[in-house]
DNA sequence: TCGTCGTACCTTGCGGAGCAAGGTACCTTG
DNA sequence: CAAGGTACCTTGCTCCGCAAGGTACGACGA
């Protein structure tokens, strides 16, 4: 779920971490660091993404993350299945409605 | 997720496990029993749900399982949420579309 | 009448995912 | 030079979904 947000976020450009973590925080999609970093190394070890280092104008070094082709598969394959995923629980609750 | 889109379920009128299980199978929503028997019970000790055993007319009883107040409020807290939350990731997904 | 199949319930054990918390290090600013 | 923001990461916990296994009842055919 929140790893293809990632790829989406990706999909339109090269992001560094912290930065999507304060992206995915203002989308109320995410609490904490410790959920992202996790899953970026994840994403890395199945070469859906691509890292570089990159120095920042002030502070610490980056590591900047990019989609790779695999990633952009993989983006590709979930748009249908969310789009089954959330028009399924659309109609689960719009039947419930009373 | 899941839990909730259970007791929308319910919203409709009882239902037994196992009837719930195919339910959500066909819509593609849940995998197997492994995952609904603990969730309904941990409804019910949320009194989120209360049951009732009834007998079938051909097979063993089943337990009903049918909306409490509580659950009903807890279903209506949700649709709200997940409006928000699916729309969130359409606009990620759209985002970053090529 | 006996075995087998479908129904219906439940538990156990495992792996994966999110999170809070803690840890390190860089750079800027007061 | 200390403090605070930036930026990375790990550890430990918990919860959840799932596969697999286990029990038991009723029906139906051999």
């Amino acid at each position: 779920m929140l790893e293809h947000c990632v790829l989406a976020l990706l999909a339109g450009g090269e992001r560094y971490g912290y930065d999507l973590v304060a992206e995915l925080s203002a989308a109320g999609l995410l609490a904490s660091e410790g959920t992202i970093y996790p899953l970026l190394s994840r994403l890395r070890k199945e070469q859906l993404v691509k890292t570089a280092w990159r120095e920042s104008p002030s502070g610490p070094p980056r590591r900047y993350y990019a989609l790779t082709e695999r990633g952009q598969v993989a983006l590709d394959g979930f748009r249908p299945a969310w789009a089954e995923f959330s028009s399924a629980v659309d109609k689960l609750l719009e039947r419930g409605r009373t």
